[in-house]
DNA sequence: CCTTAACTTCACAAATTTCTGAAGGAAGCG
DNA sequence: CGCTTCCTTCAGAAATTTGTGAAGTTAAGG
């Protein structure tokens, strides 16, 4: 049992458990540091971290945890905290802000969107690759729409069945 | 006007579209080289482009293009078709196949369940990590549920707009 | 069968990305 | 105020990723 002292957790397992919710998060894309921050956090008691704990924990430089606190805080995945009387800062997962975020992929969709106009007005609206590019477009608009009502019917479901009351 | 002969389109916009549409597709973590076959074939009337057509648009190497088409095949993106009386092949996107297959991150989401599972139990179902990760966990089943769903309105939607008849 | 065309695989070179160490700046604390 | 702590920035080293050339494999066509 690799248990420290005080923590009242398995900080090996925990270790594991991070490493490899990252990978995956790393194979869907993301950047490995900040894969690997925002599991960290994912999977702490508090729900935040120091600058000086998640180096320790993850075994990088505060440069690293740096850089890929700056990428989260952007990207909204994490949110900044200073802890009052003190120059430490806390790195905080909202337990639900997170995932709002995930599907925040909005920005993404309309950037997506302008390259799929201009692609519908370079290759000509009534040729085949046009017709077929609107086509795409059309989806994406659809999407857009639908995204923001799904996550209203996750809040409602949430609800009901996770926080009732 | 970039007009090369015959082909009625304008090689260099479409070229230009191709390369900006893919490098859209690179920031949203997809492999370069796949990015530009699969938007090259999505730019082109056809649909579809042998091994050597898309070479010589790319400008780059049979080997890269052969790693490329793996992936997408893969993934499901392109479809491999061969040439009857050849050994051509020819790999195409299929109009709608090939968003559907952006939504089938299925995978993806059952391998983030996966180890969110593993983590709920590493961490402890009633630590306050762990029941974070159970509300994501509970996030998850309920999108891909929806998912499913989702494109089955996509297809009524699109069936009255864009195909009617 | 033998030739040749088309694709694939593999080892390596090049380019890019990622992380570190060191120096620099802001903010509490005495 | 000056000291100290913590965070950030930046240049460069290290590692990973990416694409190429060359050799290998499969299958058409004579």
């Amino acid at each position: 049992m690799t248990e420290s002292a005080g923590t009242g957790r398995d900080a090996e397992a925990v270790s594991r458990f991070v490493e490899s919710f990252a990978a995956q998060l790393v194979e869907a894309g993301m950047a490995r540091m900040p894969a690997r921050v925002f599991a960290a956090l994912l999977s702490c008691d508090a729900g935040s971290m120091t600058s000086a704990e998640l180096g320790e924990q993850l075994r990088v430089s505060p440069a690293a945890v740096s850089g890929a606190v700056r990428y989260l805080a952007q990207t909204h995945m994490v949110s900044r905290e200073r802890e009052p009387g003190s120059r430490r800062e806390r790195y905080r997962v909202h337990g639900d802000q997170w995932y709002e975020a995930l599907t925040n992929r909005d920005a993404v969709l309309k950037r997506w969107e302008t390259a799929l106009r201009e692609g519908v007005t370079s290759l000509g609206p009534d040729t085949p690759a046009g017709r077929r590019m609107s086509e795409t477009l059309a989806f994406f608009e659809f999407l857009e729409g639908e995204l923001a009502a799904l996550m209203e019917r996750w809040r409602v479901h949430r609800d009901k069945t996770i926080r009732p009351g």
